[in-house]
RNA sequence: GGCGGCGUGGCCGAGUGGUUUAGGCAAGGGCCUGCAAAGCCCUGCACAGCGGUUCGAUUCCGCUCGCCGCCUCCA
């Protein structure tokens, strides 16, 4: 069975999960008010490998991931552009899914919008209120954490300290009795969009669609729930405290991803403003680049990127590639067992990519020094590894050549048959101007 | 201030109390090649600093220095 680093325990634990045989998950998804930046790149890489290890381990998988689409940033960016909040919205969550497939992340099994459970929200509202977990004040309605006996587990701090800790500009409002507390209805102002509720027309606060939400898709006692290491507090706090005050059990594992990182080793966020697009990114290099880097990195460790990581994995996909095209036919080759269990070995302590990935590649060398069956068995593991478990697709297919391109091939195979070097190098030399290798095989000269 | 993490060879980035190496990229040498490319083989005396524990520490403990995260919207 997996191993996985559970935040709630502080530990790396058993991922048993509460129905054999069934795994489900929940992963905080993107508040669609922009463009994705790197961090979100990473985030759904890292728990798309999950997702796709566990099915390959033949897991029956149930994946949801949110949109958030409606929020503070997205009725912000809507009146500055004078466009309608949902039109910032599907246009950021289209870009969304379009960016996703290009780094090979599968859709989720469901992906619940927050506005689409707005009456289930302010049911939860209204429970928490009539409990005495949550009151009305100014603004908006509001969670009193202090009624959780255990806030702070997943901050791993005890209640106390977070309180005292609290910067005192987050309580400005006013409204908050307790600096810990937050959010849960937010009362609209003139202007901007808005759901009735007992307490007047707003929005929901963003810790209350997750957890309606994934207990409204995965029921009580789901296996786990993720996100970025960010989210841990107080987003995911804050969702356990509803759902425990609703006498819900909730998610029975936490697991969360480092972050990214800039060059000068700072965190990347928003509020920061040194975010680098992710779009920008997939446009300049391969994106499998990208997937294999997050790969390469533990999953909980800070990570680093730059044009120079980027180029180093990209030169790795490369080598792949190549492998790819001279063992495609073992695709359809049985793998070899041993390797599998190896890579098994690595995955299931604590989704141990890199190591995975290293032995991924030391594969890829095996099966070049040995012949036959075993070479054939060993190479089908390498597309087992990296294509069916890690989803990170190789190329076995040369890309397709232009006629012309094609048509000095064949001058540079008439001109080295007639063993004229200088003719057949030129030549070599104009195609390598135009952006291709030249290689001499058995079959005369290709180009990729 | 509270809680937590990190510091590894040119770069990214794993890992471990002790025969021999993570892995990728880059670099150097060799094989192969008409020359290349790709591939294969070989090469780097890495573990912030100072002490301590130990037969032995990069790995355990302490201290110092440096960096970072969370406590605030954030993946």
């Amino acid at each position: 069975m997996l191993r996985l680093f559970d935040t709630a325990l502080g530990y790396v634990t058993d991922l048993e999960p509460s129905q054999a045989g069934k795994f489900s998950m929940y992963v905080c998804g993107p508040t669609v008010s922009g463009e994705p930046h790197l961090g979100h790149g990473r985030f759904t890489v890292v728990w798309d490998v999950l997702r796709r290890y566990l099915t390959w381990r033949g897991l029956d998988v149930r994946f949801v991931s949110n949109v958030t689409d409606i929020e503070d940033k997205i009725i912000a960016r809507a009146q500055a552009e004078g466009t309608p909040p949902e039109e910032v919205a599907s246009r950021y969550e289209g870009i969304w899914w379009q960016t996703m497939s290009r780094l090979g992340v599968l859709a989720p099994d469901e992906s619940p919008h927050a506005t689409g459970w707005v009456p289930d929200m302010v049911g939860l509202i209204g429970r928490l209120v009539e409990s005495g977990h949550a009151y009305l004040a100014g603004d908006g309605v509001y969670f009193a954490a202090e009624s959780v006996d255990d806030y702070g587990l997943l901050a791993r701090q005890p209640l106390d300290t977070l309180r005292a800790g609290a910067r005192v500009e987050a309580s400005e409002s006013g409204s908050k009795r307790s600096p810990v507390d937050f959010v849960l209805w937010k009362l609209a102002k003139p202007g901007e969009p808005s759901w009735p509720s007992p307490w007047g027309h707003g929005r929901p606060g963003w810790h209350t669609e997750c957890v309606v939400m994934s207990l409204g898709l995965l029921g009580e006692d789901f296996d786990l729930h993720t996100g970025g290491l960010d989210l841990s507090f107080p987003h995911h706090e804050n969702e356990r405290a509803q759902a425990k005050a609703d006498g819900k059990r909730f998610a029975r594992h936490w697991a969360h991803n480092g972050m990214i990182v800039d060059e000068g080793g700072e965190k990347m966020s928003k509020s920061v403003g040194n975010t680098l697009s992710l779009l920008d990114l997939l446009d300049a290099y391969d994106p499998r680049a990208f997937r294999l880097q997050v790969l390469q990195a533990h999953y909980r460790s800070p990570m680093a990127v730059g044009a120079g990581t980027l180029e180093s994995a990209a030169g790795a996909v490369e080598r792949l590639d190549v492998f790819a095209r001279e063992y495609a036919d073992a695709r359809s080759a049985a793998p070899d067992p041993n390797a599998l269990a190896k890579f098994r070995g690595f995955m299931d302590d604590d989704l141990d990519t890199p190591k995975a990935v290293a032995a991924g590649f030391d594969l890829v060398k095996q099966a070049r020094s040995t012949r036959g069956d075993e070479a054939e068995a060993v190479a089908a593991a390498v597309f087992e590894i990296f294509e069916k478990a890690l989803g990170l697709a190789l190329l076995s297919e040369a890309k397709v050549v232009p006629e012309s391109v094609l048509r000095l091939a064949a001058e540079r195979d008439e001109a080295r048959s007639r063993r004229d070097w200088s003719a057949a190098d030129a030549i070599r030399d104009q195609l390598k101007a135009q952006g291709w290798t030249v290689e001499d095989g058995p079959s005369g000269t290709t180009v990729r």
